[in-house]
DNA sequence: ATTATCTATAGATCTATAGATAATGC
DNA sequence: ATTATCTATAGATCTATAGATAATGC
């Protein structure tokens, strides 16, 4: 996978051990992250790959194809964790476990991607699989607060939980990002979820 | 204001009683909204809105400035109205009130434009003032949850309640409003904000 | 004379393709 | 021969400006 030696040399060398494909997919997503998809030119992301514009297209097939590989690989094992939560024994364990992974995953990410998902462009018939993956993370955490407070309906509770997961996404753009995020928005999520303190305080205490 | 007789005539005459400054907003933003601001270009617009590409720079100096004056109307109402609840005697109360009037407000907007409040475009300068009105409505939501239960951070108390309201965003896009939302978004924030289920309980009694 | 549009276009992009080239591998 | 880059460019945009034109107002 390193940056091999064969082919053409780069004007400029690029950076060692790196292969090509992730020095472009690097660019992309910062550039996106900060501009957005439609603000992003191919010159722009091939210039901070290191790269001249058209030798990107070796490597992807276009800008799209970018984007979605940049999008794919986050929602496999985010789904799979899911699915893990679902038939839990404690509900309310298993809600904040998952909001605490999914702050995390997003906080792990290199550069901010998670702005992408409400971007425009994601409702392009290519991405619709990527938007069933989030619509069906949403299903489960509708189902985890459904079976904490079974009176509240799952599409609304579900939707409240991902929306404060996701609010680390404007707290990165904006370098505010406080200590123990997961946590907090774990706590969020609870409280969200009609937890009882008794549950919440349970829940916190388990570490 | 109405559509003025003066002038050369349109090739297609445009909707009357209309002036045509609204009529370029109002395409603007049901376009920006479904495709993003770089995903919009003016010629676009301006087909939408009824006339030739270069007619809309009589009235307006450019794209930038027509994002600027879609963004700038909202503001200030929204931050009179949550000045306001402040000092209000009952914070329980002031911050499920201030909830659901901001949910209404996005509802009424009559294309989706608080898809715009994230968009990258809006990091530019000329938008300062408006992203300074956000910060200042965040504040005020954190400070009434701050006053609900004075151990929580307001910025952080803050930041959720203007996520949960923010969730009419999404749920606008994908069309899937439900039934009293501007209700349920409101109680959603007081749960994050730590209202007892009393103080719930007693605001949503009150109507 | 003033207003609000129009046509036409300059100049700067932007995406993607064609084909050449400079390495290694066999 | 294969690989991975390069240069060059076609063709399609896109934003904004210049200047003409077709109404009304005075």
């Amino acid at each position: 996978m390193a940056s091999s030696t064969v082919g053409r040399p780069r004007i400029t060398p690029g950076r060692p051990e790196v292969d090509p494909r992730t020095e472009i997919l690097d660019a992309a997503a910062s550039l996106f992250a900060e501009l957005g998809y439609a603000g992003t030119s191919t010159r722009r992301i091939a210039e901070r790959a290191g790269m001249r514009q058209a030798s990107m297209y070796y490597h992807f097939a276009g800008k799209e194809d970018i984007l979605l590989a940049l999008l794919e690989p986050s929602v496999a094992p985010t789904l799979e964790r899911a699915a893990d939560c679902l038939d839990a024994a404690d509900p309310v364990a298993a809600l904040y476990d998952l909001a605490r992974a999914d702050v995390t995953t997003l906080l792990d990410e290199p550069h901010n991607i998670g702005t992408m998902y409400l971007a425009p462009e994601v409702a392009a018939e290519a991405f619709a699989p990527f938007r069933r993956a989030r619509a069906e993370l949403a299903a489960v955490y509708g189902a985890l607060a459904h079976r904490i407070d079974p009176a509240q309906e799952p599409a609304f509770a579900g939707a409240c939980c991902m929306q404060l997961v996701e609010l680390v996404i404007p707290l990165r753009r904006d370098g505010e990002v406080p200590d123990s995020l997961p946590e907090r928005i774990g706590e969020a999520c609870l409280r969200v979820a009609r937890a009882t303190e008794a549950d919440v305080a349970r829940v916190l205490a388990r570490a």
